[in-house]
RNA sequence: CGCGGGGUAGAGCAAUGGCAGCUCGCCAGGCCCAUAACCUGGAGGAUACAGGUUCGAAUCCUGUCCCCGCAACCA
């Protein structure tokens, strides 16, 4: 059996989730339940980051503890994601008792093949915010806060000989051994790689206390990337005492967003060679959602909450809606109107209609519907066309193209629809009638196979609107797309798909 | 001349060098099964600008203008 390990990156408790997030997070859970509905064997990771300077600070500001703050926000996490129906098979907290023995783990073996050394770490540091700060943190020149200039600091810590992997990482990226996508992030990438030496890496801090604790030197703790990015290790709950890490382990598919690539495509894979640990399959950056052409931001206040968008459209429309809009590897505009006119176009009036629509054609015999002696071969043959469409996008990560091609079985249906007039048959040709409504029923069963991944609720909905709820669970995605064979004997719901908003 | 991406219909997007398409919106018909839904047709484009290569360019090359992201220890 084939097995998938999918990641999103875990997520900074500085903040509460917003609708970003929840994209990164959405399509990862489309891809799980596509694979599991496939029949592999899933892993599906996801969780939050909890250490770092900026999460004290903010614990300080809130007159709280650290690990107080982070049971707060990472509860918030949990609950949007159930709400989101998130189908992560683990949540990892950096904070965990268990990930933090990977992190010592791993930085000793990095000690013990030599690749640590003691060195001197120099940067911009605010006396008053006690912490470094970045050339673009600083307003004019001065920290946000305090109005004053940063002084030139030094101090001790440990640096990761991440210069000695310059020439391989290259040599992975041109190879397609390591696999980018899309393309132009590995262009960037590579020619960031070809132009620029790599610099060791500081991967530990003297004084930041919200941390982990080096193995050897316990006056300093694990800088936050060195950590969280190890997660990905531990939350398949290898700890390093043994060898083997788990049957999931490589990961088929990490998503990340544009904002961290350097992190994912240079320091991540460089930590996982320097242990001679295979290396992810495929890591791919998707877009940002952009408001009015603005990078969307709880800075900027213009981030869209998750869970009051959810209240507007429903669940699972909303992760349809998010992963139908642009392109996943693109940044794409957003907004409320654009989903509700999306909603009204895509949902209500082309998937809910038609399915209410067949159901009360269909109710208007009260018999069972049967395979038909002659069947429509252009419509075997379109639903054939979609699912090879649908599978190949959905293995591309081209989730609006998958969307696209299950629009078009919807349009064609309604077009089949109003072509045979079943309202007419059933008056004059009543075997004609119950061939097209079985058509049109078989439509309905590989529907709710195909919006299955992205609205599993729905899914389940059109299944019960044909009574064959418990018949289709228990098919596999093989049985499930294949034309023809089933006794259809609809029940038409109370119960809108897609009410109109 | 730091790096990468982009500029195509009112809006959002698509097009291995081969008649410029899709969705939404708009207009006109049709239908009367359906959630004022559905179907058909139509209007709307010097593909940012200026050159060049080519039988042929949105696509390749050169230059110009504009927009966005990144520029490393920041999650």
């Amino acid at each position: 059996m084939n097995k998938f390990y999918i990641t999103t990156p875990i997520y900074y408790v500085n903040s509460y989730p917003h609708l970003g997030s929840a994209y990164t997070t959405v399509a990862a859970d489309v891809l799980a339940r596509f694979h599991r509905m496939r029949g592999e064997e899933v892993f599906f990771l996801t969780g939050t980051d909890e250490h770092g300077s900026k999460v004290a600070e903010a614990a300080a500001q809130k007159k709280t503890e650290p690990q107080k703050l982070c049971d707060q926000v990472t509860a918030k996490y949990e609950e949007v994601w159930d709400t989101l129906k998130i189908s992560y098979n683990y949540f990892i907290r950096t904070t965990d008792s268990q990930h933090a023995q990977t992190v010592r783990y791993f930085l000793n073996s990095l000690k013990e093949k030599g690749l640590i050394y003691k060195g001197q770490y120099q940067g911009l540091y605010c006396l008053g915010c006690e912490r470094y700060y970045t050339e673009k943190e600083l307003v004019d020149g001065q920290c946000p806060f305090h109005k004053k200039k940063p002084i030139s600091f030094s101090e001790e810590c440990y640096f990761f000989k991440l210069s000695a992997f310059q020439e391989k990482l290259l040599k992975l990226i041109r190879s397609q051994k390591l696999i980018i996508e899309p393309q132009e992030r590995r262009n960037e990438l590579l020619s960031f790689l070809e132009r620029n030496q790599l610099e060791d890496l500081a991967v530990s801090r003297a004084n930041v206390k919200w941390g982990i604790p080096l193995p050897w030197d316990s006056q300093q703790t694990a800088y936050v990337w060195i950590d969280a990015l190890l997660n990905y290790l531990s939350g398949l709950g290898w700890q390093g005492d043994s060898q083997k890490i788990s049957d999931f382990w490589p990961p088929d598919v990490q998503l990340l967003g544009k904002d961290i690539l350097r992190f994912h495509l240079v320091i991540w894979p460089a930590l996982l060679l320097a242990l001679d640990i295979p290396l992810p399959r495929r890591l791919y950056v998707h877009g940002f959602f952009t408001i009015n052409g603005q990078k969307m931001g709880k800075s900027l206040g213009n981030a869209l909450d998750p869970e009051k968008m959810a209240e507007v459209f429903g669940v699972d429309a909303l992760r349809w809606l998010m992963l139908s809009s642009f392109p996943f590897g693109q940044d794409g505009d957003i907004s409320q109107s654009k989903f509700y006119d999306q909603y009204q176009a895509q949902l209500a009036n082309g998937l809910g209609n038609l399915f209410r629509r067949v159901l009360t054609l269909a109710a208007k015999s009260d018999q069972d519907f049967t395979p038909p002696q002659k069947e429509e071969k252009k419509i075997i043959k379109i639903l054939q066309q979609t699912w090879k469409i649908y599978e190949k996008s959905l293995d591309d990560l081209k989730f609006e193209a998958a969307i696209e091609s299950v629009r078009k079985v919807i349009a064609e249906a309604d077009r089949y629809v109003d072509q045979n007039k079943p309202w007419e048959l059933l008056k004059k040709d009543f075997s004609r009638y119950q061939e097209v409504i079985y058509h049109l029923l078989e439509i309905l069963r590989h529907l709710g196979w195909l919006i299955r991944p992205f609205m599993p609720d729905k899914s389940d909905l059109i299944f019960k609107g044909l009574n064959l709820e418990l018949a289709e669970k228990k098919k596999s995605l093989i049985q499930g797309k294949k034309w023809g064979g089933t006794i259809f004997s609809p029940t038409p719901l109370e119960e809108i798909l897609f009410p109109r908003l």
